[in-house]
DNA sequence: CATGAATGAGGATTCATTCAT
DNA sequence: GATGAATGAATCCTCATTCAT
């Protein structure tokens, strides 16, 4: 049930790796993709430009680690979710954290970003893809999972939807908040509910 | 109180401004903000660089007058909604249009770019800023007006919190256009009548 | 049988192409196709780097225009040959004479450095060959034609062999002069004479 | 008289050195000097770069030694030469072989853009010469070798000239070769035989 | 008004070479 | 001896912007 033990080159590649990762998150978000430089990346992650790629192909690669990151990480977030008021909670407190100082969650704009770039790029569209289904998967599970294991017992297609419709709630939710930080709580917090409790009611 | 009739020169300036928004637009959605080039630009409107200087200070002062023009326009739209059902239908109708077909409505890729660019660029902040307010007021509008005159007759208050929902959940579901173009209809067209519905019963 | 005179436009453009190909020419001949950077060509041509690529797409479609500019001259000269004292003379007078100090013939080590490179480069291996076409077939030309008009009246296909010949001992002798300037040359005009007579010997 | 027996050392040395020139030489031949990196030459010789340099200073004494390496097998390759019928046979075989298939035989390309950068580089320039000089030397002494001895019995000077002129065509041939590899073989052969059989008579 | 040639800084990427382990 | 990670300068190329005509 072990892999096998990593050699200490792994340990040190992976830790480049993500050195390069943390990097290059912090410029894109900072500067934006297009105009985060690969050497603003190599002087964020303390050295050399070359050194970069010897870790990633290019700046794409980049980019494209950072999905599959959030990927993990985010599947992660749905499955400690709970209940309804979980959620709600989650959003808000999502709606209220400052994007740069969490690095686990991928900045919104960033996402944005990305979404617009996946018009452009095949791989960047396959990436966000693969994220949009895992994370639309899990919803669905949530919502038809029995409420003994914290889900809310809802048959599969009627989840599937209500699934969707949530999910583009909040996207829309976190595209809002790149825009307009400080919207007015109670009125964000009255349309969560309404559109959580909704999608949640059995 | 009226202005005075535009001399024949603002006539032609009007008209070059709109060329070069026309092919500028045409551009971004094509290559995206930061890849399409004042020479594409220049090209699209057939004429020469030096001249999109003449009208517009600088790329910037561009995609400004682009969001600019995308608050009249969508402002229009949002006045000439009628019933929910009309809504449903719209939202619809809008995820199946190709986006470049359209030149009257701001590819939704574009709009995505620059709300992340609004987190780097306080005048883009602004300006989206604007157009996010403008379609607040105008959706609750819609949903507090009187029935009689096509409206759902809420509270301010209660139409306030579901317009901003209703906007959430459209602008998520733009976002995912952007991504996911085929995505399931059937599946699709329940959420966006689940959440239609909810947001305009009073 | 006039063309339609050049626009100011279009001699302007000409002259600019000129002036990068001399430069051009210039900087692959002193630091070899590879070591010759852009900017060197642009710093020797008085001109901005980025100016350079409005008339050639990049680095490799200069060296394909300087070869093409190689193949008019070269058929020049050899039209211009009458006896086979002429060519004994030309060659003498080709070896001794300094390469750089002639614009109009390119340097001998940038031609072998591009035979070099056409083992990898099709578009470069095309140019070539086109070249040695033209080469082959003027000198065949020259052996077949009538003595009153200054040829040799060689056969046919006697004269393509040996023109082919004769073409190899010069691009022997040209690939030589590159590495032993100095030879000696009571030794080099005896070798010469040796095959230049018997070559065109009826 | 006799130098000591190698160590173990420098047999080992030896080893190295020629794993890494058989590595070089593929690359070179394959890619060009140029674009030949240090990595691909490390790759090849399934050795780390960083260990190249213990048995080469750089870049360039590995092309040197190349060279160096040349000259031996070459001056093998004409001593072996008897008639001229063997001559003839050999260049007409030679210009038939692949390139690569043969690690003895220097790669006609990279001879050339040897040639080539002896016009920049006085340490190739003067390991070039020294292998023309041994060339030429052993030519003209093939030629002046008493025919029972499977020379062409030739006075000195004679056999100086002819050796230079013989050298000259070969390395056009060999030139040509490299653009040209399909050339007309009987045509080929006719200049071939007309050349030879000229140089070699008494 | 309009052109489009010209600038030059800036970006991604490569690679010979070094050196700590 | 051997490794391969690390450096950083150099390369080709792009593009927003300016300005002489």
């Amino acid at each position: 049930m072990t892999t096998a033990a990593p050699t200490k080159a792994e340990i040190r590649k992976q830790a480049q790796c993500e050195r390069i990762l943390a990097a290059a998150h912090e410029c894109f978000v900072r500067y934006g993709f297009h105009n985060a430089s690969m050497a603003s990346i190599a002087e964020a992650a303390d050295m050399s430009p070359g050194l970069i790629y010897r870790y990633f192909e290019n700046k794409n690669a980049i980019i494209l680690a950072i999905i599959e990151q959030q990927l993990d990480i985010t599947r992660q977030r749905i499955r400690e979710l709970r209940s309804a008021e979980d959620l709600c909670e989650g959003i808000i407190e999502y709606y209220d954290k400052q994007d740069c100082g969490d690095p686990d969650s991928m900045s919104t704009a960033l996402f944005l970003e990305m979404s617009a770039e996946a018009t452009r790029d095949e791989e960047i569209a396959q990436a966000i893809r693969r994220f949009d289904n895992m994370v639309r998967q899990e919803a669905t599970d949530w919502l038809a999972r029995d409420p003994a294991e914290g889900g809310h017992g809802l048959p599969k297609d009627v989840a599937r939807a209500r699934a969707l419709a949530l999910n583009l709630f909040i996207e829309g939710l976190k595209a809002r908040k790149t825009r307009e930080p400080d919207i007015d709580r109670e009125c964000l917090l009255k349309a969560v509910k309404m559109i959580v409790s909704t999608l949640t009611r059995s």
